[in-house]
DNA sequence: GAGTGGTCTAGACCACGCG
DNA sequence: GCGTGGTCTAGACCACTCA
């Protein structure tokens, strides 16, 4: 049935590279089909933490093979963008309840143990309304002057304050956004995102500097302003690329790291 | 015939799951092929840079379908390990000639041009055989007094001296490493490692801080002690898990960024 | 036992690289 | 035109989960 569908299929299949065209022009079916489930992940049709339809059912609705179906989904799990358990079925990823507490916190303590140091004690020190400058515009694809909700927060991990952080989130998608709803949900911030503005973070982008902290950020995190303090610039995405986060964040490493695996 | 095999296969098929064991105790047909591949990586019956056998050569060998080749090959090439190239085969990856020039080097200039700022110009310090300390022994799984070759060098960036390294190798399979050898080969070390020791670094974890220099490191970077730079420990790998390299390595980031990709 | 994802197979055809 | 990896299919069976 691949070649020749006799039912009208509602996307193309082998579109005919064009004779003398430049770009790729040659898409997969299962790329396709990829691409249709990311759409229906991206419209809400099932919400971060539900059962998505069987293998047997999407190929059913696709007009594919099951295989098909399958190599698009491994594509999507492999992109941390749905989960599968054997036996289950597959399920759109959520930040919320997941193996590990803080997925794009890359901050480990020195002294052996996983992350399980108990959870990061938040305090909010201010959420506000504010317009984008320049620079915060061109990182979130926003306009200079566009509305954008500003925080600043600060971590302390067994009792020691270890993160300050600023945050700049659009405006239009996180309209009502306060201090209170950062600082009483339980568990990491991105999952209230989805739970309270269904903005689902997929991928984030990080440079890193070691810088020296300024006076305030020196008091908050206890340390000289002649400490060097790891300097996190954080630009975190939704589907399609688009972000949706700015976060500047100031790192103690006196007795943590950042890790990183290479391959 | 994946059940009952008439020709005696080399490789356990699936194991019966044994009646009260705790341990997995199963494993799938293609990673036991991925399994005897990597064998033969390790024990260098093809090259890096090389073309290994077809997948219907290699379904031949092992006696199984293209399709549980093909999956084990996609594990490797997901690893690293391999690279495949539609229309000419599967070849063994390589440090060298590789479209990235430097594939563990996360630091990229802040002014948006890839990493071709021309290549790293390279000065070695020293390069010495010296005795394993507790915590060099440690990191490379020898033991303490273990015969190690100690280099420092720094890398030199669009005309500015950015890091200043040190590398520690494991006496046993470097042996008759020079400073020469460091500083003459053109591209990457490691591909040097590759061509002149058989060995190959397939991944690598680093632990990153904010740190001051010390008087020497300071005077190499040309930076006051009171700069903040960055410090990124890294242990690379061979196959096997086996570490092969302890490198400590000391990062100007005043017009460079460490970049990292989170999903 | 029914349903899910996971493995394995065999065969067909496609896109690519090269002689 | 041939060989390579890449896609797609259809069907069988396995391992896991849960009612």
């Amino acid at each position: 049935m691949a070649s020749t569908p006799t039912t009208a299929p509602e996307f193309p299949h082998h579109s005919v590279s064009s004779s003398g065209a430049s770009t790729p022009s040659f898409s997969p079916l299962y790329q396709q089909i990829k691409g249709l489930i990311l759409q229906s992940l991206q419209a809400g049709e099932w919400r971060p933490g539900e059962l998505i339809p069987s293998e047997m059912e999407l190929a059913a609705r696709f007009k594919v093979s099951q295989g098909t179906v399958r190599k698009a989904i491994d594509e999507l799990a492999a992109e941390n963008l749905v989960m599968r358990r054997q036996g289950k079925g597959t399920f759109v990823a959520t930040h919320a309840a997941q193996q590990v507490q803080y997925r794009f916190l890359k901050l480990h303590p020195d002294t052996g143990d996983l992350q399980k140091e108990g959870r990061a004690q938040r305090s909010i020190l201010e959420c506000k309304r504010v317009r984008a400058s320049a620079e915060v515009a061109r990182l979130l694809q926003l306009k200079s002057g566009d509305a954008v909700i500003q925080a600043r927060r600060v971590l302390t991990l067994s009792g020691t304050p270890t993160i300050v952080e600023d945050i700049w989130l659009p405006g239009h998608a996180f309209k009502g956004l306060s201090a209170e709803q950062m600082g009483s949900y339980q568990g990491p911030t991105y999952a209230m995102f989805e739970l309270e503005f269904g903005v689902r973070m997929v991928r984030a982008d990080e440079k890193i500097r070691a810088v020296l902290p300024d006076e305030e950020q020196a008091q908050l995190l206890q340390v000289s302003t002649s400490t060097p303090l790891l300097s996190v610039e954080r630009v975190a995405y939704t589907y399609n690329d688009t972000p949706m986060e700015l976060r500047r964040g100031i790192y103690r490493t006196d007795t943590h790291h950042y890790r990183n695996e290479l391959s």
